[in-house]
DNA sequence: TGATATTGATACGATATCGTACTATATAGT
DNA sequence: ACTATATAGTACGATATCGTATCAATATCA
């Protein structure tokens, strides 16, 4: 059973990869000149997920180096997307909050997205698209957990 | 009927994303240091598809710059891994081949992640994720023909 | 055939990503 | 309290990725 099987399980992420490498560039072709998918990533996290959060926790939610992160922030503040305040509770600490323009500059982006989205809608409807996110979320949540494990 | 179900649609490519990530991450460090996937996808492309193909041809592949990819198998062909020949039916391009030394990374590379891909293929047996694969390939194949029509 | 447009690759510069090292603060152990 | 260790963020340097401009070769077409 082994190598066939390997195989598949790698042809998996293949296609997964090649998904998100079609899907950035088509996100970022809706985006503003020298916007990012991984600037409006932090943006979106801090609207979905909460407010207020340090730079290190992004970098583990996003499973991407500090330094990264670091960076990444300093440009969402240069554009006053976000506000980089000292943590109360911890010194050398910050806490990152998104501004008005930044929630604001967020939904457009989503807006702007949303006709593609439609249009893939049209073409995998619900029903067939719900499974493979369940199935998506079930590995990704499993994964996440066994990196943790290491 | 709209916002809901985009949202969803936008879950999906969502954690396509954090998978591609974790994904990355997990299998260069199976890698040796300073090599990264996108240094092992050429090669493995040229293993899996063919050898011989021109820059362009694997920078359409990839969805990625051509200027990408020619900094790529610059890398490659420090290493050995590949050879950079002229194409003799065009004299404005060339042809990549892929070195013995080549090959025998790449079948490394791929032995040195069999053992994670077995820990997956046990929690997510082959009846799991069979469907997933064919529904991520399905949109794959949509999403890369859009593509060319934009 | 000659002028024009297109194409394949690369040079170059800008930004992104990442690893290492460092500083400041916090925590643990004595 | 004091020392040792761990942690949060950042500075810095290296490489990756990407956009624009350029050059050479090819294709188009009058």
């Amino acid at each position: 059973m082994p190598d066939k099987n390997i195989a598949r399980y790698f042809q998996l992420f293949n296609e997964i990869g090649i998904i998100d490498q079609l899907a950035r560039a088509l996100f970022e072709a809706r985006l503003p000149d020298g916007i990012l998918v991984s600037h409006f990533a932090i943006l979106n996290h801090l609207v979905r997920v909460r407010d207020g959060q340090t730079p290190l926790a992004l970098a583990r939610a996003f499973q991407t180096p500090k330094t990264t992160v670091t960076h990444t922030i300093s440009v969402l503040v240069r554009y006053g997307f976000v506000d980089l305040r000292p943590n109360p509770k911890d010194g050398r600490s910050k806490c990152v909050f998104i501004t008005d323009a930044g929630r604001s500059f967020r939904d457009e982006a989503i807006a702007a997205l949303a006709p593609d989205l439609a249009e893939i809608a049209a073409v995998f409807p619900p029903g067939t698209v719900e499974p493979l996110i369940d199935g998506l979320e079930a590995l990704r949540v499993w994964m996440d957990a066994r990196r943790d494990r290491e």
